[in-house]
DNA sequence: CCTTGTGAATCGTTTCACAGCC
DNA sequence: GGCTGTGAAACGATTCACAAGG
């Protein structure tokens, strides 16, 4: 497997979806340009990310939808379904556990966790909210392989030290702070104020127009 | 004004986080390298991002502490309270509006829109939730310069499409849904699930060494 | 000494442009 | 004809390395 760049993925999954929905439609094949115009990419760019799946495209067609899609799928999700554990049950931790999109893509919520002892032991939709006390031991048993942050930033750097320890391999991060890892663990942070920031100084800057272009 | 690019903005927001931290610790001073260390950064990028604010380091000691922190905090937030709306009273829609570093980054959730008639006309914390059919004409008054938009991707593309008409300048867009807007106006996406995949993905991918590192 | 600011080199990504194939 | 796959050029961001200044 090649090494695929950070906003290659990012673009990828964004034709996964498109292709989804042409699949829907009944769509036969599109071709990079069309599937650029949608995806807000250039032509160019949608293929060589899809070349990564090993040439699925036919000259002078396009790509066929059925089989991108299904190729696509398997790829980006890697063929199986992920265990994920979800620390924190305040307003974001119980929106990620009922996060539509999730189970679609091979996502699992096996556990919902919290420190507040009124909402351990009651139920959350499907899940029982458990002790993040008990983090480690249970992480364990049900082997996640990624966890959703979702707490104080307080408390996230010893909650994932525990992840570690219990074998996690990747941490979505929505505490404002930066979390120190072992080698080899990947974080990745979601932060709403940064977010809104950079869109906010995007807006400033957009009539300066340095660089070539700037698509969402 | 220089144009700054994204990855830049991002760090710099990093380092706003850091400066704020250690002015309240009461440090006085810190060096790119120490920086660099706390947010992920090397040390030549810090000197590179923090020189957009026009050489406030200082040669064989660092950067000053409170004088970095009040102009990159005046210059990330440039300089004004931001009137932002929040469309869509869901689980995102009502985290969002009650996210603490909002206010702290000078944005003011000025409005907060929903379609739901069981919650509009409704109270939720100090928002009055109102109906989604009225933003544009109450856009018009309120002139939020960003919107969040937080509602099902079917109906994403016609209110952005109405905020525009209102004046909008920024959207920041957590509908699965790629939204078409006029030139000018900038679309921030977030999504979840594109991030956990990427996450999952840099997971599979952690063992391939190609480029020379990957930093959170 | 120390650390910044900055040209110059390097590296990774995007774009160009066209050969190859349907 | 149309469109993909792909070397090669262009571009932007990062890193190097050192001169300038405390």
């Amino acid at each position: 497997m090649k090494f695929v760049s950070e906003p290659s993925i990012r673009r990828l999954a964004r034709y996964l979806r498109i292709f989804d929905e042409l699949k829907q439609r009944g769509e036969e094949s599109i071709s990079s340009s069309e599937l650029g115009q949608i995806a807000g990419a250039t032509a160019a760019q949608v293929r060589r990310d899809l070349l990564a799946l090993g040439g699925l495209g036919r000259r002078g067609t396009g790509y066929p939808v059925s089989d991108v899609a299904r190729e696509l799928g398997r790829w980006l999700a890697v063929s199986r379904t992920r265990p994920v554990y979800i620390i924190g049950a305040g307003k974001i931790g119980r929106a990620l556990s009922r996060y539509p999109g999730f189970v679609q893509r091979g996502f699992r919520v096996v556990g919902v966790f919290d420190n507040d002892p009124k909402k351990v032991g009651t139920k959350y939709g499907d899940f029982t909210i458990r002790s993040i006390r008990d983090v480690q031991s249970l992480a364990t048993k049900d082997r996640p392989e990624i966890a959703l942050v979702a707490i104080p930033a307080e408390s996230a750097q010893s909650v994932a030290d525990e992840l570690m320890d219990a074998g996690i391999t990747g941490i979505l991060n929505f505490a404002p702070v930066l979390l120190k890892v072992r080698k080899g663990i990947v974080v990745q942070n979601v932060d709403m104020t940064t977010e809104l920031l950079v869109l906010a100084f995007r807006v400033e800057q957009r009539h300066l127009v340095t660089p070539k272009k700037r698509l969402a």
